[in-house]
DNA sequence: TCATCTATATGTAACTTACATATGGCTTAT
DNA sequence: ATAAGCCATATGTAAGTTACATATAGATGA
């Protein structure tokens, strides 16, 4: 929701199905890319998606850890416990070469979304700075 | 679903979750865009939708007509019955100014998403550039 | 020992999308 | 004139996905 940002007030809209930095279909992805970096466990993962980029979004625990053993059903990863170092048990997290191609195909597929949303914005763009009557906030 | 790619066939991915060209939360602003260029409605909307750039994915009817009808009850469109013309009455559609608005916080929205997108991609490649050992596909 | 943090896990409500199907006017060809 | 086919709108519901709530339990520290 964007309710809060400032074109939101201008325009008094209150209710707003705007995803704005939600990490709809995000998840998996970023799992997938974590783990490519190094064997890893949930809550350690989650909290990598809190810094990854998504603004004042938390991530939701069921998510990552039905994430997680969805993608071990699959055989995209596997797990063992590890019961070392402080704390509760972790249950670790390595890919598996499935996994990896997995995470390709991925990239294929964001790498497309991305395009979209690329073509979405300039159109938007190109209309509006022809019709100079309307406020374009931040021209990244 | 990526099924088909040669990536997937590489790695032998049968189910996978990415959606790929689907147009996720994509319906809602592509309206509110096209609405902006001028009135429509919606079976010439849906046509437009087609044209959008996602590949291979025709919308669904049902989302063009339903989001519609919730666009003008929030106030973000009006509309009337257009009885002129060849072929059945068309329920015309004009955006409100309040409908311009939330086309505007969409596009805030979306520039978010796409920044996400680009920022995962970014590290997804600087990772594997340096792992020649995985291939890559493409590389725009 | 009691609160807090780390860590994993599950149940379900809410929301979104996808698929199926219905309806009816208009046009065109037979 | 009538049947086929397209244009146009519409709704019901299944399937899929996310969000919220809550449970459990070991470790740590006051």
């Amino acid at each position: 929701m964007f309710e809060g940002s400032k074109l939101a007030k201008k325009y008094k809209i209150k209710k707003c199905e705007c995803p704005s930095g939600k990490m709809i279909r995000f998840v998996e992805p970023c799992l997938l890319f974590f783990l490519s970096q190094g064997s890893s466990y949930g809550y350690e993962l989650m909290e990598k998606l809190n810094n990854f980029g998504f603004p004042k979004v938390n991530p939701d625990p069921a998510m990552v850890y039905r994430t997680l053993r969805y993608l071990e059903k699959e055989k995209f990863v596997t797990s063992n416990w590890d019961t070392n170092g402080s704390g509760p048990a972790k249950r670790n997290y390595d890919l598996t070469e499935k996994g990896i191609g997995l995470l390709h195909v991925w990239a294929e597929s964001i790498k497309m979304r991305k395009q979209v949303l690329e073509k979405f914005i300039k159109q938007y763009k190109k209309h509006f700075k022809n019709n100079k009557n309307i406020l374009l906030e931040s021209s990244t």
